[in-house]
RNA sequence: GGCGGCGUAGCUCAGCGGUAGAGCAGGGGAAUCAUAAUCCCUUGGUCGGGUGUUCAAGUCACCCCGCCGCUACCA
């Protein structure tokens, strides 16, 4: 069965920061998975490139738009590689690839009449590539004004094609009816149905006064608008519009990640474009939250923009990871701050998981010349423990399937801490002299548990996972979910234990 | 202005009609296999304020206060 999922198109006006590396974390994670549950996994990332405010920044450092897209767009498949984001494919909005597609699905919403000429008058704002209405505009002193955003506005009328938004309200709202999961968080779906309550306008989808966009078909006057170009990724990036291609299963997309910021254009243009283009629209919108930086909120004039993978070569990849997806309910706002991060690191994967499987395969090592041992026969607390584990996967597909990733994490962490009291109650280091046979089915006991974990835990820290499941001696192809029914071989050599987190220790100033 | 959300232990939050919960932080104890990690016990809240419904209200209704989101706009 197949599974479509999609990070947004990063837009290429500024280098990657901590909030894209959040969206393309999440993303991954819930890639890996629904890959690691079988699934057939189809996981889509890449660039923005169009617009107005990309030809200006490109000016404002001397290149051409192409070259400059170029290497902002570079910058961003390195942060995804340096992330061990598992993306299939990258699309970047350049590429022929997307333009044909892009003019496909153009030609087709005019060919059903969904798109015609007018011309669009107002409040412009370049940095934002929005009009605003002149009752949110701040006029200052010197008669300039500036819309909510504080960037600069100008009055502009341009010939603009329009796209019929206003006549698929009905069918909108319909299908937010019929389909309650749509939209996530629950919250935002409530703000798209009033939005789209409260009336529909026909959506300006060209201009005319730059010239780095796709060419409107028949008419290379205008461009497109950037936000037609930017949604049709998600479709040119399976063939659109060549649906006999490979890739076309894919669609409709299960899920598509967004920041909560372009939510109202995933959740109401880019349905009623697949609407008007008579396409099936997408499964599901998530919108994430947005992280302050100790307390603050980011912005590039503070300063406070945290580079993710500067975070990456301060503490690591997985408690990076981790936290990122631990610290908040996903969908919420959290806030990022190193003493937070580090908290995370030590209680929870050094203390919690890291010493667990450390003092466990120890005991293997010291006592039981590093053999796995065959399960002996279960005790009422082996039972429960074991028990524990064993619903896991199925508590994680479920939290995952709903985006509750932090959820998912503290599911899993409930039974490491089980482990934990567990290993104390039992304490196989005395039984090592009273009952022998005891201790070592109660350190087989440990390491399917650890096991179980370890495998849950692959999407979120792909490589520490990976060392954990080496030193539990489990086969590289026996690490999927359905591997878990199938016992470990008893007697397996067991390489020399090796802790997986270490604790962060402050540098003494 | 309209719609919606939130306000529960020092911190982050769960609970949404039936004797106040979790994690972290704080205190005490146990253990010593382990990355001085772990385990057990424990301090701590008049559940923003008020009124009402009910045998019973963080839990429902209404009002107020304070935050936040979406959205609209006036002489």
């Amino acid at each position: 069965m197949q599974f479509y999922v999609t990070t947004p198109i990063f837009y290429v006006n500024g280098s990657p920061h901590i909030g894209h590396a959040y969206t393309a974390i999440a993303a991954d994670v819930i890639a890996r998975f629904h890959r690691l549950d079988g699934r057939d996994v189809h996981f889509l990332s890449g660039t923005d490139e169009h617009g107005q405010k990309v030809e200006k920044a490109a000016r404002d450092v001397g290149l051409e738009p192409q070259a400059f897209t170029d290497r902002v767009s570079a910058e961003f498949r390195t942060m995804l590689a340096r992330l061990e984001v598992s993306n299939d494919d990258f699309i970047r909005t350049t590429e022929p690839r997307h333009k044909q597609g892009a003019t496909a699905l153009w030609t087709q919403l005019a060919a059903n009449g969904d798109i015609y000429l007018g011309h669009y008058e107002g409040w412009y704002a370049v940095r934002d590539e929005d009009f605003y209405a002149e009752a949110d505009l701040t006029t200052h002193p010197d008669g300039t004004r500036t819309a909510p955003t504080g960037a600069p506005v100008e009055w502009v009328r341009e010939p603009n094609y329009l796209f019929r938004l206003s006549a698929f309200q009905d069918r909108l709202l319909a299908h937010y009816e019929t389909c309650p999961d749509f939209v996530g968080p629950a919250g935002k779906r409530n703000e798209m149905i009033s939005f789209i309550r409260g009336g529909l306008h026909d959506l300006s989808v060209s201009r005319s006064s730059f010239r780095w966009g796709i060419p409107v078909p028949g008419d290379s006057d205008h461009v497109m608008y950037v936000w037609l170009d930017a949604l049709a990724n998600y479709v040119t990036a399976l063939g659109y519009p060549d649906r006999t291609g490979p890739l076309w299963r894919f669609w409709p997309a299960d899920l598509h990640l967004v920041g909560k910021d372009i939510q109202r254009f995933h959740a109401v243009y880019w349905p009623a474009f697949l609407m008007a283009a008579g396409l099936p629209v997408p499964r599901r919108i998530f919108a994430h939250g947005w992280w302050t930086i100790e307390g603050a909120k980011m912005s590039k004039s503070v300063g406070n923009v945290v580079d993710p993978l500067a975070l990456v070569d301060t503490y690591g990849l997985d408690p990076v990871r981790y936290f990122l997806l631990r610290e908040v309910p996903f969908g919420g706002d959290g806030d990022f701050s190193a003493r937070a991060l580090v908290g995370r690191m030590n209680v929870d994967l050094a203390n919690d998981l890291g010493n667990l499987a450390q003092r466990s395969l120890s005991l293997i090592a010291k006592n039981l010349s590093g053999l796995l041992p065959e399960p002996g026969p279960p005790s009422e607390e082996d039972r429960a423990l074991l028990g524990m584990a064993a619903a896991l996967p199925a508590r994680l597909r479920e939290h995952v399937g709903r985006q509750a990733l932090g959820d998912a994490l503290e599911e899993t962490w409930r039974v490491i801490r089980a482990a934990n009291a567990y290993i104390d109650h039992q304490a196989p280091w005395a039984l090592r002299r009273t009952d022998p046979a005891r201790m070592a089915a109660v350190l087989r006991v440990l390491a399917d548990t650890i096991r179980v974990v370890a495998t849950v835990l692959q999407p979120f820290m792909p490589g520490s996972m990976a060392r954990m499941l080496d030193q539990l001696g489990v086969p590289e192809g026996e690490r999927d979910l359905s591997a878990l029914d199938r016992p470990l071989a008893a007697a397996t050599a067991l390489p020399p234990p090796q802790g997986v987190f270490p604790r962060w220790v402050e540098e003494a100033a």
